[in-house]
DNA sequence: GTCTATACTCCGATAGAC
DNA sequence: GTCTATCGGAGTATAGAC
């Protein structure tokens, strides 16, 4: 075959495909062989559709991003709920596909998806009377700690071998590699804890803001 | 020369000269053929001190994780005190070797001068009063944050041209392409006002974790 | 016990045939 | 728009020189 009727890919088709095998098997799978053979086709063809292996990962970044629910900051609720169930739909997304997380760190660039998100809270920020250098802030700070949540487990980056955590050496993580198995839980909770006391935070320094006007 | 008189290498030597390495021309650059150029040596000579190239880069994080102050944890400050001083160390040593902070967000594993980074901030506030449960989820909360915003910088991750943010999808963005310009800056007022949210919801969560005893 | 030489497999990407 | 052939370079295992 050579050039067949009907086109075998579309760039949906590759980034879907690109999705499932990173989050099956992490980003280190994904060579431009592999993928291709998930398709069917033989390496070279993806180039037809891409310029570089870059640009898949990119499109399956912002994939990700896309599925980050933005509607609470259109009904009105007020700034802080707004954000904290941003916060918490953004992190459930980066949670179902943790693999990708490196390639969405980079930051927006020109991936729509993304900028869709960082407009929208940056935007509703100052519709709530943030000054636009704090919400600013507001949008980068965020930022961190939902990335910096979901990019690595805390607990899961113990590991689950007590012989490896001598008390002499450390003398508080006794416990450390029973963290490797209740993973989940420890990183849920660590994310609530922070996340309310984020806001909280927050909401001191808006009334502060606030009064100065 | 197949075997010299005195030993070429040593894994201080290669420790140094990656971390060199990675600090000048990121993780990408470094090859274990490049890093033995850099040393004056063939590549598989490496493997005679190290058992992969991951052992390396292990060792170069672990080299930057030695370089965060640990003494405001013995000296009687408050651990809220302490606990600010420490966060604003460890973004610093991050800062400084950003590029190695991928292979640092993968979490502690075995590697000793990170364990004891989290040894000393858990059992500081352990120390402070704080039930175990929360200090684990502070030791979390910190370290989404703090590798968060080591990690992506938010302001570098946009894109310094004004044409990429078109106003009609990105309403609010109209002056996202300068952010890159002023990074620095915007970056540093983000992690300080971060930090201090976080810093005030947690005393918040403190006084009624002690009221409660 | 530390190095060099060599070789194997896999990678991303390009060129050109159909 | 897909194929095959091919390139340079990666990680790393192994054999052998000294």
């Amino acid at each position: 075959m050579a050039r067949p009727r009907k086109p075998l890919l579309s760039t949906d088709r590759i980034v879907e495909t690109a999705r499932a095998l990173v989050d099956a098997e992490g980003l280190a799978a994904v060579s431009t062989r592999r993928l291709a053979a998930e398709l069917g086709v033989s390496g070279p063809s993806l180039y037809n559709h891409f310029r570089t292996k870059d640009e898949i990962l990119e499109a399956v970044a912002d994939s990700v991003s896309a599925q980050v629910d933005l509607s609470m900051f259109e009904d009105g609720r007020d700034w802080r709920t707004a954000l904290h169930d941003w916060a918490v739909s953004y992190r459930n997304a980066l949670r179902d596909h943790p693999n990708i997380v490196p390639v969405l760190a980079r930051g927006p660039g020109r991936r729509p998806a993304a900028l869709r998100l960082a407009d929208a809270a940056y935007g509703a920020m100052v519709e709530a009377g943030w000054p636009p250098a704090q919400a600013t802030s507001i949008g980068a700070l965020m930022r961190y700690f939902i990335m910096g949540s979901a990019l690595g487990s805390f607990a899961g980056g113990f590991v689950d071998d007590a012989s490896a955590y001598d008390p002499a050496d450390y003398p508080h993580l006794g416990q450390a590699h029973l963290l490797a198995e209740q993973q989940e839980k420890i990183d849920e909770r660590a994310f609530e804890a922070g996340l309310t006391a984020l806001l909280d935070g927050l909401a001191l320094q808006y009334e502060q803001v606030r009064q100065q006007v």
